[in-house]
DNA sequence: TTAGTTAGATTACAAGTGTAATCGTTTTCG
DNA sequence: CGAAAACGATTACACTTGTAATCTAACTAA
């Protein structure tokens, strides 16, 4: 079992999920917009590649990070931790809080019937 | 702005709202599938007191644990948190996400089907 | 060649968390 | 009465996380 994500940890994955193989300044400068220090992304490199969630190849004296493991698995893992958590496990309970309480366009709301209907139809 | 519960203080909470006015033991007992030491027990419900997510009245010489929070404004905030770490904020693409990868009935499915109906007419 | 820059490696450090154990006091059972 | 039980209060302690700063080796520009 892959170790978690922690939260400051997802901005760098996300980064490199959209575009892999970066060196660590283009992930510093792809996170301009989050303000951290340059030291600090360090760090988050560093704790991803230990937590074995990214790896790197060498490139003269920097390295190019790329991500371990695929965006959609990661994200089912939270997602499922966090159902568990907060819904005793139970998607429907949280699919039905989570569509009571967002605000949604008339697309969004078309777009999530479709799948519902491809999903009943499967 | 509330403070956050933690992990383990969920199902702390979660048997709170079941049944406010709970001794501390009743609580342990309640518990009792999650295999905690009574101390750990304790030890959450006096940092849910601190962070002011609980009180209690006094009954003798234990107390009545009761809630100060209520479970669907925490169930939005962490869900909100969640939403925003993993999917950049967006409601849609999260419910998208979720609606493709769980496994649902098909109540389920019609039972969102009428929310999402609902939902469009307002 | 030497000082400044740059990259990664190592170290820092407090707050939060998971998971209890110990202490002190009161109550109760024998 | 005296020991054990039951409560809450206090203390423990390692690990994770957020957020860097410092160290060291290499490279680069004057």
């Amino acid at each position: 079992m892959k170790e978690k994500i922690a939260g400051s940890e997802w901005p760098v994955m996300e980064v490199l999920w959209e575009a892999p193989n970066l060196l660590a300044s283009d992930v510093i400068e792809a996170l301009g917009d989050v303000d951290w220090s340059d030291k600090t992304v360090k760090t988050l490199l560093n704790r991803l590649v230990k937590k074995g969630l990214i790896d790197y190849t060498k490139e003269g004296k920097s390295y190019r990070y790329f991500p371990l493991v695929e965006r959609a698995a990661c994200v089912k893992e939270e997602s499922k931790a966090f159902v568990e958590k907060v819904f005793g496990g139970s998607g429907a309970a949280f699919l039905t809080n989570m569509i009571k309480n967002e605000r949604l366009s008339h697309e969004e709301i078309d777009e999530l019937r479709k799948l519902l209907d491809e999903k009943d139809g499967q």
